[in-house]
DNA sequence: AGGATCACG
DNA sequence: ACGTACGTGATCCTG
């Protein structure tokens, strides 16, 4: 490792030449980098988060580091660059005052292990190191500031205000800001407004309010704000010191019993700049990374999102450089035998725009032989409902593609569409693209039904890691080192924004065809990654990319919902809610807004005066638990309880679901996402179908509002029953608990048996054996079950051991997934989807302790999500060819509701039902049987 | 933009 | 000494 150190020595003369002051605009730009304060910042900042490797190294510091290095060369395109560091030696402040820095202990370890890290990437980013015995960073970036001044713009990288004294005209700080990633640039005027003196008066200000950072004392009882305030007044300290007797006779009691100690402390607080050491501009001139060092590091650490800056913030050094290779071969091979590639996709690259019907016959014959095709859609909106088609791109060729332009062109949509309707219907052509589902259903819409989902780039890299980041132009940057252009580039933002057909045709094209072809580039690099790792490769073929198609179609056919019902519900509700609030009102003494969590507490706590239960990061919670607790203090209590929970599902569910409902279908069309969960559960939004209520007496009548399409038809529900359970027994392969199933007890009950070892069963015993059930699935501890059902934790010392003595082979599988995770990294599936979780090996015991808990619940509920993923796919294919009408609606985890008629509801429930016994056999569950309820109704509330 | 709360599985 | 069950998304409030 050659790293670039400047050895400075004592030179002899200060005398330098000095350049006549240039305008600042026109000077070079000199970056002096507080090395140590800003890992101490980046470390606080990040660290907490538990950032590490997948193999557990804490790596928050060096990513937080490495982040702001970036943002400077992004922002400030520095021409000379340095990053000072303390030296291990005494320094002279110690020597004056040997308490000096003496209340520091020692750096955390975590941050230590990260040190070599850091020196290995400054060296990598060509980035010299300013280091000298018996001199601290402040002293060396205040000497090079002030040599350097005349000729450059400095800047000070700094989050330590210390520094702050050394602004001045052409030397301003920059100071991470609130939001991470961000540099807060600091000059004279922001320095006086922020600490209420100006740079030249800051030393007098630190001075009389000492540093306790460094153990340096001030004057008693003077603070930051008594000091701004005295040396506005008076200016300088010296002044202040003249003045005495106008002052308070406390301050000025202060002040003189400071006074002895008044020249040591200036400086200690000064930082000098007139050290004699010998630096050259020259030998801080900005290099650039070398990429043979910095991309094997990079890799080594995972700073994967690092890594995908690279190529915005260093665009011509990446023009040839591929990072993909640089992902397999060793840090010793170096990156010129990696095989070049472009730094933007569309440099040489063969993209062409179609605008006549010849020109489009041409290229469909073109396709003919083609094994597959890339496909993109350009639109209006990101609202498949409202988006209108701009064109297409198609793409069977790496770097190649066409995009054939819709609007603005001589060519007529839907006769062009229907010429590409027997490429895009082939179902012998199978089709690739980024997020399918979006361009399936915007093709819906022009009557195209886009078939088969051949490979879903998006799809891929969340099976291949599930928390990652899929969007397009993350992945172009990952894995093939693109900057590709983003769709806000092609049209602008704010006021200047384009609307899409306003696009320059050739600008349009260009972006259409990289996206295409991107696509296709994934999707070999995802194949072979997915090669390597069959399961993952089955998954994707079997489960998730013929899903995207089933979602598509549930998404387009929509659940209609009995507005009328609603709005009847809104009012009663209203009128509740106002009676409520008149209560609270009147018990409280004044109006206050009930829905701001923290006027509540005030009236709760303050004015009440109930006790507090619990904290958060704000003040005291007031969330239902509390809330209960409070109950029989004080009868206003039940009154909010009530107004919360009929609040939350007036705002959140009947007032705004009928808003949504689409106008041109009139029904509600939510959106399922497939690549959101760390799990591999559909998540669903705008509106959110899987969390409509059903518990409370309110929910039911919110379930009640949604009903078939027309008043003939039907809703059928399909639920797994016990499915997670069911799937621990699989997995563990404890022979009480299959037996249990086999036998079709009542799961519950049985395990009621077990923990209280009685054959009678009060309904309070299953309820309690419920929660402990549900305990083992989320990875149970006695306090989290002995709140929940509120009895001592000793009692829930004592269930949770009889449970582990009754169930061993339960147990023992949930600790074995947790050691597979922490050797592998990973924890999987009973079809192989993978969850990395890197905290397992965390040195944090709590978020150890949260991985683990994550690290065994998530092969069961990733299981339950494979098996009814499966579900849905073979339901899907099972209607189809016995050509039915019904149509699958929406999936509730481990729900399936359909819509359906007379004729078909009978046969439907068995095929359902058989579908999903099948699925939950192909996925695995081979020695515990499953089963499925059905129930038919004319809303979704009967329907169970 | 992030926290608190609460709806579902 | 501390903080405590897994996974989501929408709403409202606050800085």
């Amino acid at each position: 490792m050659s790293r670039k150190q400047l050895d400075f020595f004592h030179s002899g003369s200060a005398e330098r030449a000095v350049a006549p002051p240039k305008p600042v605009a026109e000077k070079p730009k000199l970056i002096l980098i507080d090395g140590m304060a800003m890992l101490y910042r980046a470390f606080f900042a990040l660290q907490r988060a538990g950032m590490t490797s997948r193999d557990g190294k804490p790596t928050g510091a060096v990513y937080g580091f490495t982040s702001a290095l970036l943002k400077i060369f992004e922002t400030y395109k520095p021409d000379y660059l340095a990053a000072a560091f303390d030296s291990r030696e005494k320094t002279f402040r110690h020597h004056l005052y040997p308490l000096y820095k003496a209340n520091r202990s020692a750096p955390p370890e975590d941050l230590i292990s990260q040190l070599d890290a850091v020196f290995e990437l400054l060296a990598a980013f060509d980035i010299p190191l300013i280091k000298i015995p018996g001199f601290e960073a402040d002293d060396l970036i205040g000497t090079a500031a002030r040599i350097f001044q005349p000729e450059c713009a400095v800047f000070i990288v700094t989050p330590d205000k210390d520094l702050a004294q050394l602004v001045q005209d052409g030397v301003s700080i920059l100071r991470p800001g609130k939001n991470q990633n961000e540099l807060e640039l600091l000059g004279r005027s922001e320095i006086a407004e922020q600490f209420g003196v100006p740079p030249e008066r800051f030393t007098d200000l630190l001075t009389l309010t000492g540093d306790t950072s460094d153990n340096i004392p001030g004057a008693k009882g003077i603070g930051p704000k008594t000091a701004a305030t005295l040396l506005g007044k008076y200016d300088s300290l010296q002044n202040i010191y003249l003045h005495l007797g106008d002052l308070s006779p406390k301050n000025r009691l202060t002040l003189e019993e400071f006074q002895p100690q008044l020249d040591l402390i200036k400086q200690l607080v000064t930082i000098r700049t007139d050290l004699q050491i010998d630096l050259t501009l020259k030998e801080l001139a900005c290099g650039s990374p070398d990429l043979t060092l910095l991309l094997p590091l990079l890799n080594k650490l995972e700073l994967k999102t690092v890594i995908g800056r690279l190529p915005v913030v260093f665009p011509k050094l990446m023009e040839h450089a591929s990072l993909e290779a640089s992902m397999h071969d060793g840090p010793d091979s170096p990156l010129a035998a990696a095989e070049p590639e472009l730094r933007s996709p569309r440099t040489g690259a063969d993209y062409g725009v179609i605008t006549t019907e010849e020109g489009l016959k041409a290229l469909i014959n073109s396709l003919q032989d083609a094994p597959r095709i890339a496909v993109d859609t350009e639109t209006t909106s990101l609202n498949t409902f409202e988006a209108e088609l701009a064109g297409i791109s198609i793409s069977t060729e790496a770097r190649k593609a066409r995009f054939i332009a819709l609007a603005n062109s001589s060519l007529n949509p839907q006769s062009a569409l229907e010429l590409l309707r027997p490429l895009l219907e082939n179902p012998e052509l199978p089709k690739t693209g980024q997020n399918l589902k979006y361009d399936i259903l915007v093709l819906k819409k022009y009557g195209i039904d886009l078939t088969p989902v051949g490979f879903d780039t998006m799809l891929a890299s969340y099976v291949l890691d599930p928390e990652e980041k899929h969007n397009l132009d993350d992945l172009a940057a990952r894995h093939l080192g693109y900057k590709t252009t983003t769709f806000e580039e092609l049209t602008g933002t704010g006021k200047a924004k384009l609307h899409i057909f306003d696009v320059e045709p050739e600008q349009l094209s260009d972006y259409a065809c990289q996206d295409a072809d991107l696509a296709l580039q994934l999707e070999e690099i995802f194949r072979k990654k997915l090669e390597g790792e069959k399961e993952l490769l089955w998954l994707c073929e079997h489960i998730e990319f013929p899903l995207v198609s089933v979602l598509a179609a549930m998404e387009h056919a929509g659940i209609c919902i009995d507005t009328p019902h609603l709005e009847k519900t809104s009012e009663a509700v209203g009128k509740e809610l106002e009676l409520l609030t008149e209560k609270i009102y009147a018990a409280s003494g004044a109006p206050f807004n009930i829905d701001s969590p923290k006027q509540l507490s005030n009236i709760l706590f303050n004015v009440l005066g109930l006790p507090t239960k619990k904290s958060t990061k704000t003040g005291f919670s007031t969330n239902v638990e509390v809330l209960e607790e409070l109950a029989e203090l004080h009868p206003v209590v039940a009154s909010l309880l009530e107004y919360r929970t009929l609040q939350k599902l007036k705002t959140t569910y009947i007032d705004a679901l009928p808003k949504i409902v689409n106008p041109l279908t009139g029904r509600l069309h939510t959106s399922f996402n497939q690549f959101i969960t760390a799990t591999g559960r559909l998540s669903s939004s705008n509106p959110n179908l899987q969390n409509i209520p059903i518990r409370s007496p309110l929910g039911k009548e919110i379930r009640r509002a949604f009903i078939p399409s027309s008043p003939d038809k039907w809703l059928l529900s399909a639920d797994y029953s016990q499915i997670e359970l069911r799937i621990a027994a699989e997995i563990s392969g404890d022979p009480q608990l299959i037996e249990a199933f086999r036998n079709r007890e009542d799961i519950h009950t049985a395990t009621a048996r077990v923990i209280f070892g009685s054959d009678e069963i009060t309904p309070d015993m299953r309820r309690k054996a419920k929660e402990v059930n549900f305990g083992v699935l989320y990875g149970i501890m006695p306090f989290g079950l002995s709140k929940r059902l509120n009895i001592p934790r000793s009692e829930a010392i004592a269930i949770i051991d009889t449970y582990k003595a009754k169930y061993p082979g339960l147990f023992l599988a949930l600790q074995e997934i947790i050691e597979t995770g922490k050797k592998d990294g990973y924890v999987s599936t009973l079809l192989g989807r993978r969850r990395y979780i890197a905290d397992l090996n965390s040195r944090n015991s709590n978020i150890q302790k949260a991985a683990e808990r994550a690290a065994m619940n998530t092969p069961i509920q990733g299981t339950a999500a494979d098996i009814i993923k499966c579900a849905m796919n073979l339901c899907s294919e099972r209607l189809r060819k016995n050509s039915m009408r019904s149509v699958m609606l929406l999936q509730v985890h481990d729900e399936l509701l359909f819509e359906t008629t007379d004729e078909e509801k009978e046969p439907l429930a068995d095929l359902i039902e058989e579908a999903m016994i099948d699925a939950a056999i192909i996925c695995g569950l081979k020695n515990v049987p499953v089963e499925v309820d059905t129930g038919i109704g004319k809303n979704w509330l009967d329907a169970h």
